[in-house]
DNA sequence: GTCGGTGCAAATGCTTTGCATTGAT
DNA sequence: ATCAATGCAAAGCATTTGCACCGAC
Protein backbone atom coordinates (compact mmCIF):
# COMPACT_ATOMS: atom_id res chain seq x y z
CA UNK A 1 0.00 0.00 0.00
CA UNK A 2 3.08 2.61 1.05
CA UNK A 3 3.83 3.65 -2.83
CA UNK A 4 7.37 2.50 -4.03
CA UNK A 5 10.05 4.40 -4.84
CA UNK A 6 8.18 4.60 -8.23
CA UNK A 7 9.51 5.92 -11.62
CA UNK A 8 9.60 9.31 -10.10
CA UNK A 9 10.94 10.90 -13.39
CA UNK A 10 8.19 8.74 -15.54
CA UNK A 11 5.26 10.19 -13.03
CA UNK A 12 6.28 13.59 -13.66
CA UNK A 13 6.81 13.08 -17.41
CA UNK A 14 2.98 11.83 -17.68
CA UNK A 15 2.30 14.45 -15.60
CA UNK A 16 3.96 16.91 -17.67
CA UNK A 17 2.38 15.42 -20.65
CA UNK A 18 -1.05 15.12 -19.12
CA UNK A 19 -0.61 19.14 -19.24
CA UNK A 20 0.47 19.94 -22.34
CA UNK A 21 3.89 21.12 -20.88
CA UNK A 22 7.22 19.96 -21.81
CA UNK A 23 9.94 17.80 -20.30
CA UNK A 24 13.18 20.00 -20.61
CA UNK A 25 16.61 18.90 -18.83
CA UNK A 26 16.36 21.48 -16.71
CA UNK A 27 12.91 19.87 -14.87
CA UNK A 28 14.99 16.85 -15.28
CA UNK A 29 17.90 18.12 -13.15
CA UNK A 30 15.60 19.62 -10.57
CA UNK A 31 13.38 16.39 -10.49
CA UNK A 32 17.10 14.48 -9.55
CA UNK A 33 18.29 16.66 -7.25
CA UNK A 34 14.67 16.40 -5.45
CA UNK A 35 15.69 12.76 -4.79
CA UNK A 36 18.85 13.04 -4.01
CA UNK A 37 18.05 15.59 -1.02
CA UNK A 38 17.53 13.58 2.08
CA UNK A 39 14.34 14.23 3.91
CA UNK A 40 13.25 18.29 4.11
CA UNK A 41 14.89 21.00 1.98
CA UNK A 42 14.16 24.11 0.76
CA UNK A 43 14.65 26.31 -2.62
CA UNK A 44 17.62 27.59 -1.54
CA UNK A 45 19.86 24.41 -0.36
CA UNK A 46 18.46 22.35 -3.43
CA UNK A 47 19.86 24.99 -6.40
CA UNK A 48 22.93 25.01 -4.18
CA UNK A 49 23.43 21.48 -4.43
CA UNK A 50 22.51 21.52 -8.07
CA UNK A 51 25.38 24.14 -8.34
CA UNK A 52 27.56 21.63 -6.48
CA UNK A 53 26.84 18.79 -9.23
CA UNK A 54 27.19 21.42 -11.94
CA UNK A 55 23.59 21.78 -12.68
CA UNK A 56 22.99 25.19 -12.75
CA UNK A 57 19.89 26.44 -13.22
CA UNK A 58 17.86 29.76 -12.85
CA UNK A 59 16.16 30.47 -9.02
CA UNK A 60 13.37 30.94 -11.36
CA UNK A 61 13.30 27.88 -12.98
CA UNK A 62 13.91 26.18 -9.34
CA UNK A 63 10.63 27.61 -7.99
CA UNK A 64 8.73 26.94 -10.86
CA UNK A 65 10.10 23.41 -11.13
CA UNK A 66 8.92 23.10 -7.56
CA UNK A 67 5.47 23.76 -7.98
CA UNK A 68 5.34 21.67 -10.77
CA UNK A 69 6.24 19.00 -8.73
CA UNK A 70 4.25 19.69 -5.89
CA UNK A 71 1.31 19.90 -8.78
CA UNK A 72 2.50 16.46 -9.72
CA UNK A 73 1.96 15.41 -6.68
CA UNK A 74 5.77 14.49 -6.02
CA UNK A 75 6.62 16.89 -3.27
CA UNK A 76 4.47 18.27 -0.72
CA UNK A 77 5.52 22.00 1.42
CA UNK A 78 6.28 21.08 5.00
CA UNK A 79 5.70 23.40 7.78
CA UNK A 80 8.77 23.85 9.75
CA UNK A 81 8.17 25.51 13.03
CA UNK A 82 9.51 29.12 13.00
CA UNK A 83 10.81 28.52 9.14
CA UNK A 84 10.54 31.50 7.17
CA UNK A 85 11.18 29.84 3.65
CA UNK A 86 9.26 26.24 2.72
CA UNK A 87 10.38 23.55 2.77
CA UNK A 88 9.58 20.51 0.97
CA UNK A 89 9.82 17.19 1.07
CA UNK A 90 9.58 13.72 -1.20
CA UNK A 91 5.43 13.30 -1.05
CA UNK A 92 5.92 9.39 -1.07
CA UNK A 93 7.85 6.96 -1.67
CA UNK A 94 10.29 7.88 1.29
CA UNK A 95 10.20 7.87 5.14
CA UNK A 96 9.42 9.54 7.65
CA UNK A 97 6.43 11.39 6.82
CA UNK A 98 6.18 11.82 10.74
CA UNK A 99 7.54 13.99 13.41
CA UNK A 100 7.67 15.13 16.80
CA UNK A 101 9.07 18.71 17.04
CA UNK A 102 9.81 20.41 20.29
CA UNK A 103 7.75 23.60 20.68
CA UNK A 104 10.06 25.01 23.03
CA UNK A 105 13.49 24.38 21.24
CA UNK A 106 12.38 23.63 17.76
CA UNK A 107 14.01 20.04 17.91
CA UNK A 108 12.57 17.86 15.17
CA UNK A 109 12.68 13.73 15.81
CA UNK A 110 11.52 11.78 13.22
CA UNK A 111 9.35 9.07 13.45
CA UNK A 112 9.13 5.78 11.95
CA UNK A 113 4.81 5.27 12.47
CA UNK A 114 3.11 2.95 9.89
CA UNK A 115 0.26 3.06 12.46
CA UNK A 116 -0.28 6.84 11.02
CA UNK A 117 -0.13 4.88 7.07
CA UNK A 118 -2.76 2.56 8.48
CA UNK A 119 -4.74 5.00 9.71
CA UNK A 120 -4.71 7.39 6.75
CA UNK A 121 -5.67 4.80 4.58
CA UNK A 122 -8.36 3.31 6.09
CA UNK A 123 -9.63 7.19 6.59
CA UNK A 124 -9.62 7.62 2.66
CA UNK A 125 -10.84 4.54 1.73
CA UNK A 126 -13.96 5.19 3.78
CA UNK A 127 -14.70 8.39 2.18
CA UNK A 128 -13.38 7.08 -1.46
CA UNK A 129 -10.38 9.44 -1.46
CA UNK A 130 -7.00 7.63 -2.45
CA UNK A 131 -3.86 8.95 -0.94
CA UNK A 132 -0.90 10.33 -1.93
CA UNK A 133 0.93 10.88 1.37
CA UNK A 134 0.13 12.39 4.80
CA UNK A 135 1.99 14.13 7.42
CA UNK A 136 1.73 13.39 11.00
CA UNK A 137 3.22 15.97 13.49
CA UNK A 138 3.23 15.71 17.01
CA UNK A 139 3.93 18.95 19.03
CA UNK A 140 5.27 18.65 22.29
CA UNK A 141 7.84 19.25 25.21
CA UNK A 142 10.74 17.40 24.82
CA UNK A 143 12.05 16.14 28.12
CA UNK A 144 15.25 17.84 27.59
CA UNK A 145 13.56 21.16 27.42
CA UNK A 146 11.70 21.04 30.01
CA UNK A 147 14.82 20.52 32.43
CA UNK A 148 15.94 23.01 30.75
CA UNK A 149 12.80 25.12 31.00
CA UNK A 150 12.36 24.67 34.94
CA UNK A 151 16.00 25.68 35.19
CA UNK A 152 15.67 29.50 33.72
CA UNK A 153 12.19 30.18 32.88
CA UNK A 154 13.37 31.99 29.69
CA UNK A 155 12.63 31.60 26.21
CA UNK A 156 14.67 30.63 23.25
CA UNK A 157 14.40 31.64 19.57
CA UNK A 158 17.18 30.26 17.01
CA UNK B 1 -4.66 13.66 28.48
CA UNK B 2 -6.31 15.44 25.41
CA UNK B 3 -5.75 19.37 27.11
CA UNK B 4 -9.03 21.10 27.83
CA UNK B 5 -9.30 24.43 26.32
CA UNK B 6 -7.64 26.06 29.55
CA UNK B 7 -8.03 29.74 30.99
CA UNK B 8 -5.81 30.19 27.37
CA UNK B 9 -5.61 34.13 29.05
CA UNK B 10 -3.98 32.74 32.21
CA UNK B 11 -1.75 30.69 30.13
CA UNK B 12 -0.53 33.64 28.15
CA UNK B 13 0.03 35.93 31.37
CA UNK B 14 2.15 33.33 32.56
CA UNK B 15 4.14 32.76 29.79
CA UNK B 16 4.52 36.84 29.00
CA UNK B 17 5.24 37.17 33.29
CA UNK B 18 8.17 34.14 32.96
CA UNK B 19 10.02 36.31 29.91
CA UNK B 20 9.29 39.80 31.62
CA UNK B 21 7.42 41.22 29.50
CA UNK B 22 4.02 43.25 30.06
CA UNK B 23 0.61 41.74 28.74
CA UNK B 24 -1.36 45.21 27.25
CA UNK B 25 -4.62 45.30 26.27
CA UNK B 26 -3.84 44.78 22.70
CA UNK B 27 -2.42 41.68 23.49
CA UNK B 28 -5.56 40.81 25.49
CA UNK B 29 -7.73 41.54 22.39
CA UNK B 30 -5.45 39.77 19.97
CA UNK B 31 -5.97 37.06 22.12
CA UNK B 32 -9.45 37.36 22.46
CA UNK B 33 -9.97 37.87 18.71
CA UNK B 34 -8.15 34.24 18.03
CA UNK B 35 -9.98 31.95 20.02
CA UNK B 36 -12.96 33.44 18.30
CA UNK B 37 -11.63 32.32 14.94
CA UNK B 38 -13.06 29.66 13.64
CA UNK B 39 -10.40 26.71 12.98
CA UNK B 40 -7.51 28.16 10.51
CA UNK B 41 -6.89 32.08 10.22
CA UNK B 42 -3.66 34.19 8.97
CA UNK B 43 -2.83 37.46 10.48
CA UNK B 44 -4.95 39.54 8.04
CA UNK B 45 -7.91 37.59 8.61
CA UNK B 46 -7.68 38.49 12.42
CA UNK B 47 -6.92 41.67 11.89
CA UNK B 48 -9.65 42.29 9.78
CA UNK B 49 -12.05 40.64 12.40
CA UNK B 50 -10.63 42.25 15.03
CA UNK B 51 -11.26 45.48 13.10
CA UNK B 52 -14.66 44.65 12.57
CA UNK B 53 -15.29 44.30 16.51
CA UNK B 54 -13.66 47.75 17.17
CA UNK B 55 -10.42 46.82 18.13
CA UNK B 56 -7.96 47.65 16.04
CA UNK B 57 -4.40 47.76 16.58
CA UNK B 58 -1.62 48.13 13.71
CA UNK B 59 -0.54 44.95 11.90
CA UNK B 60 2.93 45.07 13.40
CA UNK B 61 1.39 44.47 16.62
CA UNK B 62 -0.62 41.31 15.23
CA UNK B 63 2.39 39.73 14.08
CA UNK B 64 4.58 40.67 17.22
CA UNK B 65 1.37 38.94 19.32
CA UNK B 66 1.13 36.73 17.24
CA UNK B 67 4.92 35.16 17.47
CA UNK B 68 4.34 35.77 21.05
CA UNK B 69 1.08 33.32 20.83
CA UNK B 70 3.14 30.79 19.07
CA UNK B 71 6.20 30.85 21.83
CA UNK B 72 4.03 30.51 24.51
CA UNK B 73 2.24 27.04 22.82
CA UNK B 74 -1.00 28.54 22.18
CA UNK B 75 -1.07 29.03 18.62
CA UNK B 76 0.75 26.78 15.99
CA UNK B 77 1.29 27.75 12.08
CA UNK B 78 -0.70 24.93 9.84
CA UNK B 79 1.24 24.47 6.32
CA UNK B 80 -2.13 25.32 3.83
CA UNK B 81 -1.62 23.63 0.39
CA UNK B 82 -0.52 26.55 -1.91
CA UNK B 83 -0.54 29.00 0.81
CA UNK B 84 0.86 32.54 0.68
CA UNK B 85 0.82 33.61 4.11
CA UNK B 86 1.08 31.52 7.29
CA UNK B 87 -1.86 30.31 8.93
CA UNK B 88 -2.23 30.05 12.76
CA UNK B 89 -4.61 27.17 14.42
CA UNK B 90 -5.13 26.90 18.50
CA UNK B 91 -2.74 24.53 19.18
CA UNK B 92 -4.95 22.57 21.14
CA UNK B 93 -8.25 22.80 23.04
CA UNK B 94 -10.15 22.84 20.28
CA UNK B 95 -10.43 19.98 17.21
CA UNK B 96 -10.29 19.40 14.76
CA UNK B 97 -6.25 18.58 13.94
CA UNK B 98 -7.14 15.94 10.95
CA UNK B 99 -8.01 16.91 7.79
CA UNK B 100 -7.76 15.63 4.53
CA UNK B 101 -5.88 17.82 1.75
CA UNK B 102 -7.06 17.18 -2.13
CA UNK B 103 -3.75 17.85 -4.01
CA UNK B 104 -5.46 18.21 -7.27
CA UNK B 105 -8.60 20.73 -5.82
CA UNK B 106 -7.29 22.16 -2.86
CA UNK B 107 -10.51 20.79 -0.79
CA UNK B 108 -9.79 20.34 3.06
CA UNK B 109 -11.74 18.36 4.94
CA UNK B 110 -11.73 18.39 9.06
CA UNK B 111 -11.23 15.32 10.15
CA UNK B 112 -12.45 14.20 13.88
CA UNK B 113 -9.91 11.27 14.46
CA UNK B 114 -9.42 10.12 18.06
CA UNK B 115 -7.07 7.46 17.02
CA UNK B 116 -4.63 10.38 15.68
CA UNK B 117 -4.85 11.16 19.30
CA UNK B 118 -4.27 7.85 20.93
CA UNK B 119 -1.66 7.48 18.50
CA UNK B 120 0.25 10.78 19.45
CA UNK B 121 0.14 10.39 23.36
CA UNK B 122 1.52 6.75 22.48
CA UNK B 123 4.29 7.96 21.05
CA UNK B 124 4.81 10.54 22.72
CA UNK B 125 4.80 8.65 26.37
CA UNK B 126 7.24 6.00 25.11
CA UNK B 127 9.51 8.82 24.31
CA UNK B 128 9.20 10.84 27.47
CA UNK B 129 7.88 13.95 25.92
CA UNK B 130 4.86 15.79 26.90
CA UNK B 131 2.28 16.96 23.71
CA UNK B 132 0.65 19.98 23.61
CA UNK B 133 -0.91 18.94 19.95
CA UNK B 134 -0.63 17.31 16.80
CA UNK B 135 -1.03 17.94 12.88
CA UNK B 136 -2.54 14.92 11.00
CA UNK B 137 -2.94 16.09 6.99
CA UNK B 138 -3.82 13.20 4.66
CA UNK B 139 -2.98 14.04 0.93
CA UNK B 140 -5.14 12.59 -1.48
CA UNK B 141 -7.09 12.91 -4.29
CA UNK B 142 -10.91 13.16 -3.82
CA UNK B 143 -13.66 11.37 -5.98
CA UNK B 144 -14.62 14.52 -7.19
CA UNK B 145 -11.40 15.68 -8.74
CA UNK B 146 -10.67 12.15 -10.13
CA UNK B 147 -13.78 12.29 -12.02
CA UNK B 148 -13.18 15.70 -13.30
CA UNK B 149 -9.62 14.89 -14.09
CA UNK B 150 -10.68 12.21 -16.55
CA UNK B 151 -12.98 14.68 -18.32
CA UNK B 152 -10.32 17.06 -18.92
CA UNK B 153 -6.29 16.52 -18.43
CA UNK B 154 -5.48 19.62 -17.20
CA UNK B 155 -4.79 21.05 -13.53
CA UNK B 156 -5.93 23.93 -11.66
CA UNK B 157 -4.86 26.67 -9.24
CA UNK B 158 -6.73 28.15 -6.20
C1' DG C 1 7.73 26.13 -37.20
C1' DT C 2 5.04 26.46 -32.69
C1' DC C 3 4.45 27.37 -28.41
C1' DG C 4 6.13 26.68 -24.04
C1' DG C 5 10.57 27.22 -21.15
C1' DT C 6 14.51 29.70 -19.40
C1' DG C 7 17.21 33.39 -17.37
C1' DC C 8 17.42 37.81 -15.91
C1' DA C 9 15.91 41.51 -13.40
C1' DA C 10 12.23 43.93 -11.66
C1' DA C 11 8.08 43.60 -8.97
C1' DT C 12 5.11 41.69 -5.28
C1' DG C 13 3.56 41.32 -0.84
C1' DC C 14 3.92 39.10 3.62
C1' DT C 15 6.54 39.87 7.62
C1' DT C 16 9.99 42.24 10.29
C1' DT C 17 12.30 46.32 12.23
C1' DG C 18 13.94 51.14 13.70
C1' DC C 19 12.46 54.87 16.12
C1' DA C 20 9.80 58.14 18.89
C1' DT C 21 5.91 57.99 21.83
C1' DT C 22 2.83 55.73 25.13
C1' DG C 23 1.77 52.80 28.92
C1' DA C 24 2.21 48.68 32.19
C1' DT C 25 4.38 47.44 36.49
C1' DA D 1 10.20 56.16 37.15
C1' DT D 2 11.56 52.38 34.29
C1' DC D 3 11.64 49.58 30.59
C1' DA D 4 8.88 47.39 27.27
C1' DA D 5 5.04 47.89 23.76
C1' DT D 6 2.81 50.31 20.11
C1' DG D 7 2.24 52.47 15.55
C1' DC D 8 4.07 54.06 11.61
C1' DA D 9 6.69 53.71 7.79
C1' DA D 10 10.61 51.87 5.93
C1' DA D 11 13.10 47.87 5.01
C1' DG D 12 13.81 42.63 4.13
C1' DC D 13 13.52 38.89 1.59
C1' DA D 14 11.44 34.59 -0.35
C1' DT D 15 8.77 34.00 -4.26
C1' DT D 16 6.63 35.43 -8.56
C1' DT D 17 6.45 37.60 -13.06
C1' DG D 18 7.36 40.19 -17.60
C1' DC D 19 9.98 39.86 -21.44
C1' DA D 20 13.21 38.51 -25.08
C1' DC D 21 15.59 34.65 -26.58
C1' DC D 22 16.02 29.49 -26.85
C1' DG D 23 14.64 24.73 -27.46
C1' DA D 24 11.31 20.56 -27.12
C1' DC D 25 7.78 18.53 -29.81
Amino acid sequence: MPPILAPLCAVFRRYLKSCSLRYTSERADVLAAVMDMDDLFDADSLLMSMRAEGKDVSKATVYRTLRLLQDAGIVTPFMLLDAKVTHYQLAYGRDPSDYMVCVQTGELIPLQCDEAVQLRERLAAQMGWTTVGHRFVIYGVSPAARSEDSRSGSSQRT
